[in-house]
DNA sequence: GACCAGGCACATC
DNA sequence: GATGTGCATGGT
């Protein structure tokens, strides 16, 4: 009986050949085991995190949720109540933090104004009509939609982020000038509509990120590089 | 002290 | 349409 799991390694060349990204999620997926994405109890904190980690680190967003935590205002009603400046205050730790007081504020006006405050009622729509409000909403654009929709309303939608971009452009997949749009037909072209495919995709992409060189085009300790040349 | 982190809106050309 | 810039804290 076979116990010990073989190491799949494959080339770079097989990647770009046959287009099979679903080889290299079940790589990464060896190599990292499941990252239980999105880390938040509630869609409601979901979205909340995603607007706050827009260019910041995990960490100082999770002190800003933890202060909103801690003063109980963590739920939509809080938030449309409280002051904007008293939010700026409790979401500082996350950086930028007048102008995502103001995003947040914004988001949350819009879902009381068309939703009753209700995220639910929200989500009861379609992923394309979804998306489009969701980007009609000023602070929100296409990477912060896209992670609201697939780790708040579980629908399916690749998330694209710099690491995305970064790494699979370095390895050849496609020219670094492609926008997100492009991007993000490309995996969704070569990959299943899968919710549970896409959230630990995007989650084994950041976790590969952090452990990626960021000085060096490709990192050599990269799981996706062919270790027989 | 420099650089970076799970973006976005806006001004300018 | 493409490019540059402001927004800001905290870790390395």
């Amino acid at each position: 009986m076979e116990k010990k799991q073989k190491r799949a390694i494959w080339t770079q060349r097989d990647f770009q050949s046959n287009g099979d990204l679903t080889k290299i999620y079940y790589l990464l997926f060896q190599g990292f085991g499941p990252q239980y994405w999105w880390p938040g109890d509630t869609p409601f904190e979901v979205v909340i995190g995603a607007i706050l980690t827009q260019n910041t680190s995990w960490t100082n967003v999770a002190r800003a949720i933890q202060n909103l935590k801690d003063t109980g205002c963590l739920d939509p009603k809080s938030l449309c109540s409280i002051d904007k400046q008293e939010l700026a205050h409790l979401i500082r730790p996350s950086g930028y933090y007048q102008i995502k007081a103001q995003r947040l504020k914004a988001f949350i006006d819009y879902l009381f104004l068309y939703h009753n405050g209700r995220l639910e009622g929200m989500f009861d729509q379609d992923l394309n009509s979804l998306r489009e409000e969701l980007l009609g909403i000023k602070g929100i654009g296409p990477e912060t939609a896209d992670s609201i929709i697939l780790y708040a309303a579980n629908q399916p939608i690749f998330v694209v982020d710099a690491y995305t971009k970064r790494i699979f452009s370095r390895h050849g997949f496609f020219p670094e000038t492609w926008p997100y749009a492009d991007i993000q037909s490309f995996f969704m072209a070569h990959l299943p509509q899968d919710v549970r495919l896409y959230n630990e995709y995007h989650a084994l992409i950041v976790r590969l990120a952090k452990m990626h060189c960021r000085k060096r085009p490709i990192c050599h300790q990269c799981p996706l590089n062919d270790e027989r040349t």
